[in-house]
RNA sequence: GCUGCCGUAGCUCAGUGGUAGAGCACUCCCUUGGUAAGGGAGAGGUCGAGAGUUCAAUCCUCUCCGGCAGCACCA
């Protein structure tokens, strides 16, 4: 016999090997009715398993949230067949749950086209209506090889080898079809649902490895209620129209075009933004102890031989010659030599590091640099301005002794979530990314850098009081060193990685980077990439949609417009514009022979986030009539106090921060 | 880079084997209007580039370039 707990307390004693439908039943047909499946100990199971063993036990229905998963999966194995009954000889591979909905790819010479998607659907809907019964099987390895190689079905043979010898072999079949699957499943497919809808097509690699043939990949959706549904398909449109690349067209911000593909063509409105991140993030440097540097755009290959970019990073740099030596490669006369656009900022900071002997009291010594970067991207990578093939670093290299490695993560650690507070992130994911295959340095220097940031890993995590989640990503370390990974999420859910810690034992030794010891002797320090916002641009980009382009009023490239209501107006609106100028905004005035509707229209689509009306009575007055983004009232106050009021909100967070310090400080 | 889709005016998009259209934006004129589009007129395009098929190509075919969605790769 076993001891079954149920979610009111009560243990109840049963035959080993009963089911989770038995006991449903025996509890009432209207549970085993509604019931989809189970969860053993929170694990879930399908209804039907023989349970061998103590648990607690939980029946959980179509509305629990817990089965959303299983109505996914289910959907896909729905979607699988469909696909082989109306285009038979698909093979299919696999189908999993995913974050907002599910795939299943698939193997076939003509590849499928949004246009199938109705028939496709169509059919699911046959065979949800039709509400056969999920019923499992366990096969001998051998028989399951046999099954599918006798269908053809060579990737589901490759699948079938891959599962580890203690697991079974588990067949689903639903209906007259069926398909291995490591479960759990519904009842029946009649428990699907109608809420589900196909959604995309694309190429994926067979087991994501691009040396594999390419699978087609139909993704989905499905949920309990159709209103879940609607409401999912809502908020997709809703990110569309906070995508940055939309917002940086509509607020004028940048542009793209052909001749500069992954480059960034920042106008006047943008390019403001973007020099006023840059000022926020020295700001935040100085008071650190970081001292700014500028290293060289270009320079010899030989030196990226000796950092080892030329030979693990080559693929992703573009290396330039003078025109002339391009053009006329056998002309011995013109200087032949290769050079690289930096792709990273660190050989350059070593070459600073270097030059002059340093001591052990200089450390560490942190060099920042709003570095421009040029990286040969893949075409396929490029992604408006959060994937480019130019872009700028706050990046910096500390030079430190291993000692003071520690403290310096930590420190690092602590800005790092301090900045992306500033603008809203409160939850950020930190993953350790540790050695890949490709790397320079012995083991030895690996497992000790490793072993450094694994001990600061947990440090952070139990320091921030669940602020930070932590997690690890192997071999996903930089070619010299391990490193953190700092990801910020977009509008439409997808992960970009901004900040990075890297500790480096590689560099300096291939540099030949030392300092002098407290013992007289050469040492040679420890080296410790960061970069904060990653890329300006991408994190630009991550902001432009957090906001959704209504920056906070110290962020706004462009804060006020004055917009006259007739011409008579225009002197006065020159003076509220020199009077806000004067207070240090961003202010210009719209005279435009254009009705005042209009101009606020105009003005609200741009998101200027303060439009200030003024007319005769104002200009009498000399008050102004104020509109903030977002909102249709309107308030009337002084000029004075207007820009008053204006130029305190737009104080930046950490300016006002250290105001409050320093006011603290004199009470 | 791979798979699929796409490329027509500054933007959003129609359209056709006989060398093009709308709305908004732009210029000019009228209008001086109190908080999300006042009216009229005008100008604007080698239909992404090159080659091919055809009497004739923006339209069909191929190659290239660029974009989009994934994948792979990464800040």
């Amino acid at each position: 016999m076993i001891h079954l707990t149920f979610p009111d307390g009560a243990v109840r004693e049963f035959p080993r090997g009963v089911t989770g439908l038995d006991i449903a039943k025996g509890i009432s047909p209207s549970l085993a009715k509604r019931t989809v499946a189970m969860a053993l100990d929170g694990q879930l199971a399908d209804l039907a398993d023989a349970i061998d063993r103590d648990a607690r036990i939980e029946f959980v229905s179509r509305d629990d949230p817990r089965a959303l998963e299983l109505i996914r999966h289910d959907a896909a194995h729905v979607l699988a067949e469909a696909v082989q009954t109306l285009w038979p000889g698909t093979q299919v591979t696999i189908g999993p749950v995913i974050e907002n909905g599910f795939y299943y790819d698939f193997f076939r010479n003509e590849p499928f086209t949004p246009d199938d998607f109705a028939a496709i659907e169509a059919e699911m809907r046959a065979i949800v209506g039709r509400d056969k019964p999920f019923t499992k099987e366990v096969w001998s390895r051998d028989k399951a090889r046999e099954v599918f190689a006798d269908k053809g079905e060579s990737f589901k043979v490759e699948l079938v080898d891959a599962i580890p010898e203690d697991q079974d072999v588990k067949i689903y079949r639903q209906g007259d079809w069926f398909d291995l699957c490591r479960g759990p499943h519904m009842t029946s497919t009649g428990k699907i649902g109608s809420a589900f809808k196909l959604m995309k097509v694309a190429g994926a690699y067979w087991r994501g490895d691009s040396n594999n043939p390419m699978l087609t990949r139909i993704y989905a959706t499905a949920f309990a209620k159709q209103e879940d549904l609607d409401a999912y398909l809502r908020q997709l449109e809703e990110a569309e129209k906070r995508d940055h690349r939309r917002l940086g067209r509509e607020m004028d911000l940048f542009h793209f075009q052909e001749e500069g593909p992954g480059t960034v063509f920042w106008h006047p409105k943008g390019w403001t933004l973007f020099q006023t991140l840059i000022a926020y993030m020295r700001r935040r440097l100085g008071p650190l102890g970081y001292d700014e540097v500028n290293a060289p755009q270009v320079l010899d290959k030989s030196l990226w031989e000796t950092s080892g970019h030329w030979g693990w990073y080559q693929e992703n740099m573009f290396a330039v010659k003078s025109a002339h030596a391009f053009m006329n490669p056998q002309d011995e006369a013109a200087e032949q030599r290769v050079f690289a656009l930096k792709p990273m900022n660190c050989p350059g900071h070593v070459q600073i590091f270097k030059h002059g002997l340093k001591s052990y009291r200089d450390l560490p010594i942190r060099l920042a640099e709003f570095g421009a970067v040029h990286r040969y991207e893949a075409s396929g990578a490029l992604h408006g301005l959060m994937r480019v093939r130019g872009f700028t670093q706050d990046d910096a290299h500390i030079f430190c002794t291993e000692d003071q490695l520690e403290a310096e993560c930590l420190a690092i650690n602590d800005l790092m979530m301090s900045v992306y507070r500033d603008f809203g992130f409160e939850d950020v994911v930190v993953k350790l990314a540790t050695r890949p295959e490709k790397r320079v340095g012995t083991d030895a220097m690996w497992d000790h850098a490793e072993d450094i940031l694994r001990k600061v890993l947990a440090r952070m995590a139990q320091e921030s009081n669940g602020r930070i989640k932590t997690g690890v990503n192997e071999g996903e370390g930089t070619f010299y060193g391990p490193k953190f990974e700092y990801t910020l999420r977009d509008a439409i859910g997808r992960d970009w990685q901004c900040g990075t810690t890297q500790v480096d034992f590689n560099l300096p030794e291939r540099f030949g980077a030392f300092y002098i010891g407290a013992d007289g002797e050469k040492k040679q320090p420890v080296m410790v990439h960061r970069a904060i916002c990653g890329s300006m641009e991408r994190f630009l980009g991550i902001l432009i949609e957090s906001y959704a382009g209504h920056f906070p009023l110290w962020l706004a490239p462009e804060q006020i417009v004055v917009c006259t209501i007739t011409g008579d107006a225009d002197p006065y609106a020159a003076d509220v514009v020199a009077a806000a100028k004067a207070a240090g905004l961003r202010a210009r005035a719209d005279l435009r022979n254009e009705k005042i509707s209009y101009k606020v229209r105009e003005h609200s689509l741009a998101k200027t986030p303060v439009i200030i009306a003024v007319g005769r009575k104002e200009a009498a007055e000399r008050t102004v009539s104020i509109r903030r983004l977002g909102s249709q009232a309107q308030e009337s106050m002084t000029l004075d106090a207007a820009i008053a009021a204006l130029a305190d909100e737009a104080i930046p967070p950490d300016v006002r921060r250290a105001r409050e310090a320093t006011r603290i400080a004199a009470e």
